[in-house]
DNA sequence: CACTACCGTAAGCACACACTTACCGTAAGG
DNA sequence: CCTTACGGTAAGTGTGTGCTTACGGTAGTG
């Protein structure tokens, strides 16, 4: 579960949709291939990147799954963005201070 | 310039170690080639990627094309992520409240 | 025990895309 | 000018991947 497999995870348009849709509430796989042009197998690839990207889990209910949205993907990503500005600044700043001391 | 052209130009490994590069300091193009396994003109077509995603920009000096970090990229994932979260938790407690209303 | 509903997996296909080499345009320098 | 440095673009190639249909496997239901 890297920031690499969220990346390529959120990628797709079709990943996306399925993604939001969980927002709103749990949904089958049926359910969610339901309210795509897509056939379910695809549904059921898709939910595996989202899962193994660490953006969707999976909960048995009888014969169905219900999935549900998973933290753990967005909150890499947003560590990702965190360290990515953090480490810019102080790139920055280091370039500035290098210059005005050694002009 | 969407979070989808983010999120695909960010998808790939090459395209990130560019745009991580960038981070210290503002290169060109040969100067970034010449740290990656792959050619002069795969970097040039992965930051025409990453410039239409917002994501660098380009600044001409001289014969030499200097590429710096664009910051409406980012923030346009950083949007989606707040937006994102925030429909998430509005959806939740829809969900609590209707099902505590009628049960 | 059937029978149905639901879903993951396998195999195959068509397209996207990340690369390459070759070429051309533009700016600096003799 | 001519030459060199630099980089964008074109064309072609091979692999990755998003999709399909077909199949098998498990949990409820009569």
């Amino acid at each position: 579960m890297t920031y690499g497999e969220v990346f390529s995870a959120l990628a797709d348009p079709t990943r996306r949709s399925v993604f939001e849709s969980l927002r709103e509430e749990p949904r089958s796989v049926g359910d969610l291939a339901a309210g795509l042009p897509v056939s379910r197998p695809a549904v059921s690839q898709h939910l595996r990147v989202l899962e193994q990207a660490g953006l969707v889990t999976a909960e048995r209910v009888g014969t169905r799954r219900l999935y549900s949205i998973e933290r753990s993907g967005l909150h890499a990503l947003r560590d990702y963005l965190d360290t990515f500005w953090s480490d810019a600044l102080t790139a920055y700043a280091a370039r500035i201070a290098e210059r005005t001391s050694t002009p």
